[in-house]
DNA sequence: CTTGACCTTGGAGTGGACTCCAAGGTTTAT
DNA sequence: ATAAACCTTGGAGTCCACTCCAAGGTCAAG
């Protein structure tokens, strides 16, 4: 298949599945006499792997790596294992932090239709001095 | 005070107030016969507000508008509810999301030991037919 | 006085993941 | 045949919040 029926089964972009070709992602793929690249439908599920993973967070740097290893014909079960801890420690940290600002931020909220401004509680978000 | 001073006070370093300046998040400062920025006291604490907004996840744009509101005068509390509650809503959203990804990555963490590689749960993850 | 830290300006660079542009060739449907 | 959609390439632009660079002036301590 062509670069627009490749984007077209996955949602993406020609422009970029071809970002993607160059930031080494995908490899050269074959090319018609016109030039024009044509892929083979494991196109389609390297792709689906590359979104998988970017909605786990993974950059593209490291979803790169864990294509090489997979390309290379070995078992990229210990270092999908690798990330997937490091992310989860990761998200773990992220929400426990959006925890805590959304906790903040409803207090502020709820502190905001009193006669004064808030006390600025996460810094001086709004100046005390300031009467509503 | 100068900038040096205004930046150790606030944890920026010089560049990123002159930004901040530049985006119009600070006036323009009084200068000195020299031509270098004066600060008072007062920068301080709108840095810390700048800081604080920061914080909470606002961008520089959206801290912009509500200073521009501040500075008339006017009270900000109902842009600034306005900010809070749509920053709550988007938090809620991200963390509900955050949460989901944690299962199911938490989910791929403990299949991956396993004899063959997990099925793809969240799209073409591993490829099914890769053994391990 | 000297030297090093500090300051000025305008503008470019960084990171990461795209997206757009220009110029021109190819394919497909009418 | 024609026109529009599709494709190619190289490279620049976008988003957002900074950070760095170059060239030169100012200040403060020794």
């Amino acid at each position: 298949m062509r670069i627009g029926e490749l984007a077209a089964a996955t949602s993406l972009s020609p422009d970029t599945i071809r970002y993607y070709e160059k930031a080494g992602l995908l490899p050269d793929p074959a090319r018609t006499p016109a030039g024009y690249r044509a892929y083979g439908p494991e196109a389609v599920d390297r792709l689906h792997f590359i979104q998988g993973a970017q909605r786990l967070g993974l950059r593209l740097e490291d979803i790169r790596n864990l294509l090489a290893i997979r390309d290379t014909g070995t078992c990229p079960c210990e270092p999908a294992a690798d990330l997937l801890t490091r992310r989860l420690a990761e998200l773990d940290e992220k929400i426990r932090h959006l925890e805590v600002l959304r906790a903040e931020m409803a207090a502020m909220l709820d502190a905001l239709p009193a006669e004064d401004c808030p006390q600025p509680t996460p810094g001086t978000w709004l100046t005390p001095e300031r009467r509503c």
